[in-house]
DNA sequence: CTGTTAGCGCCTTCAA
DNA sequence: TTGAAGGCGCTAACAG
């Protein structure tokens, strides 16, 4: 595998390195013919400027990390997407990896990264342990928190973006009581996630608030998941329950309920009303069609990259924020008024 | 954001450059107690070794790019996962990139990761523009083909990995035959991803010969969806049809005729039996339990690793040769013996 | 066992 | 407009 560097072409060209760097690089100082000349036989040769030779000299990568669970779920597969895109908006490649927090290896992962110069990191995650371990690379690197924090960790070490998971919590409580609902459930509840924690905790409260009364159902996983809802469902389903909605704790939870149901012959939404959150992919197909929460990934990723660009351009006077971005309602098929009472 | 160099390592523990490298390497002709004075060193100033320098200095990445067309789709998703294990279990960190073969800044892509010096690339792609792609870049960098390619393009140019779907359209065809159906209908057909076209000739052919009726029903986007799914089946539905299975290109498709067929309250596999291809996660799920063709991907991959392991260490000498890795059948709920006839 | 030195590919000041 | 030289952080001979 011949590599072709920029001395080949300097021999080649009959010039010195620093005019072909110059040429390549547009600037200034380079006879137009020369700079033609030296650019046809770069694309001749197939000449790729040595990136790790550059950002050595440099001191720059322009490349972003990105630390994500598993691209399994489909609400960081769209991630994914979008932000790879803005980056490059902003000329900033991704680094994409896949880690959670609570990986044995996840400071392994930090390490690669910032082995690898990358100019920041974003870490997606809600774990509650997320503080403590970015609290680690701090001033090593600039870090952006994209996942909820358990509020009064204030003010966060880092900038955080996230979901309003309480108002989310709120509109869910006060959308089912709109709809005449009183007894409801909510399924896949969590305390080691921080997002999970802050919407059930919301919700569990102004339902309460409004006189409703709701049966919790944890989930003692670690991770949400289409299985987790099915098993959760199953559960409630088993007793003899009188809840007329539920509200689970992400799509794939209410995917699992749904599955479910079917099995029970428990028809959605003439006999159970189920309302989601994340608005996945899945949730809008037709026969689906699940009414859900949009966390407006897009501006949440817009707002997490100019988080990653204030920091990279200025290090150490950061003011590490809390930005909360409100979810919204998305009615489809799957909630109804309540037929009781 | 100070960064500690093996220089200040150096300075503070009053030895040589040389050494600290030695200590850090765990290279031979270093005093067990200088090496552990300096390793101390590096933990208290949290010393990360600056991955540029080194792939510049030793001329090595270990680092291997894979290009992927979106991790929405599923299937993808669990690639990478298991592609990113076995890497590691061999040494290599994965580079992802998303990008499919006829997206205008795939060349970039390729000059990135080539810029990186990542020693050799896997792309994911079935296009059968793939070949000629892969043709501009033979030379640079050791490159491995996860996708079909039109079999007379023989010898390919490059190592290629990949589901032997012509026996997978092969059996689809038997397997409903078997179940006594005589009227079918193929959904997705697609020209231009070599994959698609292989098993549904081949599925063609094999009905054909055994006497059976075959509707064709071809997808004109250059990517499979639910969605896609979802509209070919209501086409499919509105015509009065007389076909009693189905054989979906894909999951994606299948997940998709589903939505439409309980929309159309035509009960699968009761009055239409289903089949479909790549074992997505989500055909396992109770409420799914799809009937369809598992491509072993944990076998595609340790296959496409050998491949890359075997091409990093010989570049030049490679046979570029096609491992075909047969699909097996997994039969879930939704095909059943044929009612009529 | 340890230090010195040259070099990986590129950029950038300083001279010419 | 161009060239020469030094340096980015690290490794790998070669000396001592």
């Amino acid at each position: 595998m011949a590599t072709v560097t920029i001395k080949d072409i300097a021999r080649l060209a009959g010039v010195s390195l620093a005019t072909v760097s110059r040429a390549l690089n547009n600037a200034p100082g380079v006879g137009e013919e020369t700079q033609e000349r030296i650019l046809a036989l770069c694309r001749q040769y197939g000449y790729r400027a040595n990136r790790l030779a550059q950002g050595l000299s440099v001191n720059r990568t322009r490349i972003i990390g990105c630390i994500l669970p598993g691209l399994d779920n489909p609400l960081f597969a769209e991630m994914t997407l979008i932000i790879e895109r803005l980056a490059r908006e902003h000329g900033y490649h991704v680094m994409l990896c896949r880690g959670r927090v609570e990986d044995p290896h996840i400071n392994r992962l930090f390490d690669y990264l910032i082995g690898h110069r990358v100019e920041a990191i974003v870490l997606f995650s809600s774990s509650r342990q997320a503080p403590a371990l970015i609290q680690r690379y701090i001033g090593r690197v600039p870090i952006v928190l994209r996942g909820s924090l358990m509020l009064p960790d204030s003010p966060p070490p880092v900038p955080v973006v996230c979901t309003d998971n309480a108002a989310g919590g709120k509109m869910a409580a006060e959308y089912l009581f709109r709809l005449g609902h009183r007894r409801v459930a909510y399924l896949g509840a969590q305390d080691q996630n921080a997002s999970h924690a802050l919407r059930y905790k919301s919700f569990l409260k102004t339902a309460q608030q409004l006189g409703m009364s709701v049966q919790l159902l944890f989930n003692d996983a670690l991770y949400s998941s289409v299985e987790v809802g099915h098993r959760l469902a199953k559960q409630f389903f088993f007793q003899n329950f009188q809840e007329t909605a539920i509200f689970a704790s992400c799509d794939s939870i209410a995917m699992g309920v749904m599955a479910a149901a079917k099995e029970f012959h428990i028809s959605i939404p003439e006999e159970l009303s189920l309302i989601g959150f994340d608005n996945i992919g899945y949730a809008s197909l037709p026969h689906v069609h699940l009414t859900t929460f949009d966390p407006d990934s897009r501006q949440i990723l817009e707002t997490v990259l100019e988080c990653l660009i204030e920091a990279i351009s200025s290090p150490d006077i950061v003011t590490p924020r809390l930005r909360l971005i409100p979810p919204t309602l998305v009615e489809r098929s799957t909630c109804q008024p309540c037929r009781l009472g």
